[in-house]
DNA sequence: ATAAACCTCACCTATTCAGTCAGGATTTCA
DNA sequence: TGAAATCCTGACTGAATAGGTGAGGTTTAT
């Protein structure tokens, strides 16, 4: 399983919605016109962070979404595995997935392919990446 | 573009060529039986990684393969690359497959994600993983 | 009642994956 | 020379996944 426009859609989503005011929940449509993401798709991969509790939902006129988790608690690796499912590059990886494994070494270096990759995720949340683009922005404003 | 069976497969052949005598050409059907893989399959990677420089073959009776870079100096990223392409989580990894850059921070996870996994797989060899499945036999050997 | 939002689930098209098939070219040996 | 063993090539295919779209329903504020 890859790590698909899917996790990448809704990461970018996700960091414009931190990067908003967290008191009232912000509609979809917003994020979605913020980041160029098709406003339908945005809907089933935000269907799904609200059930795995990242994300609460409003319905009705002055809905839409707000965290569940603060965004300081939410890792890109959370929303990776959540849409995308877990990190797996050539199976070996998981328990059963590989019959050989006696007389076989080679699933190891998958194995250590996906804890690095994990790493690297799990290191990053989506309040650093707001914090991130703040900063960018801040620094493009001295050459306007 | 992920990690798929391509390079698995090949990476085990590739050490169960790397463990035997290297003064003659291994036919790829003796490879694919020993490994259990779909020769015909194999051909086309074999077929790649000829093209690519790391093996050579010869044609005919006792024909077979052998490397043609010694497999100390052939990685798994190299054989990832050649079979499977560019290793790219979520492009935005590539220069210009993203148009944000300038107010986007999010590109960066998977660059180092991306990095991270090219770190673990350049750090091993073919002969690596020969060596590795040669002292798991050896260990076996104590317990029958 | 109406409009703004979320919710659900089915559907769709193109691409990729994991091979298979058919046949051809080259080399060795009898 | 002929047969056998091996590599070589390109087309094809069935299944799954990727990346959406569409149609309609439910909840809530005004």
């Amino acid at each position: 399983m890859n790590i698909t426009t899917k996790s990448k859609y809704a990461v970018r989503a996700l960091v414009e919605l931190a990067r908003r005011n967290s008191d009232v929940p912000v509609p979809l449509m917003v994020l979605a016109e913020a980041r160029g993401i098709p406003s339908q798709f945005l809907e089933q991969l935000f269907a799904a962070l609200r059930r795995a509790g990242i994300l609460q939902s409003f319905r009705g006129v002055y809905g839409g979404f707000s965290f569940n988790r603060p965004p300081d608690q939410v890792t890109v690796l959370d929303i990776v595995e959540i849409l995308d499912g877990p990190i797996e590059p050539a199976l070996c990886t998981s328990e059963d997935a590989c019959d050989k494994r006696a007389i076989c070494s080679v699933g190891d270096v998958w194995v250590q392919a996906k804890l690095s990759v994990e790493e690297v995720l799990s290191g990053v949340t989506i309040q650093e990446l707001a914090l991130r683009e703040s900063s960018l922005d801040g620094a493009s404003m001295y050459y306007i």
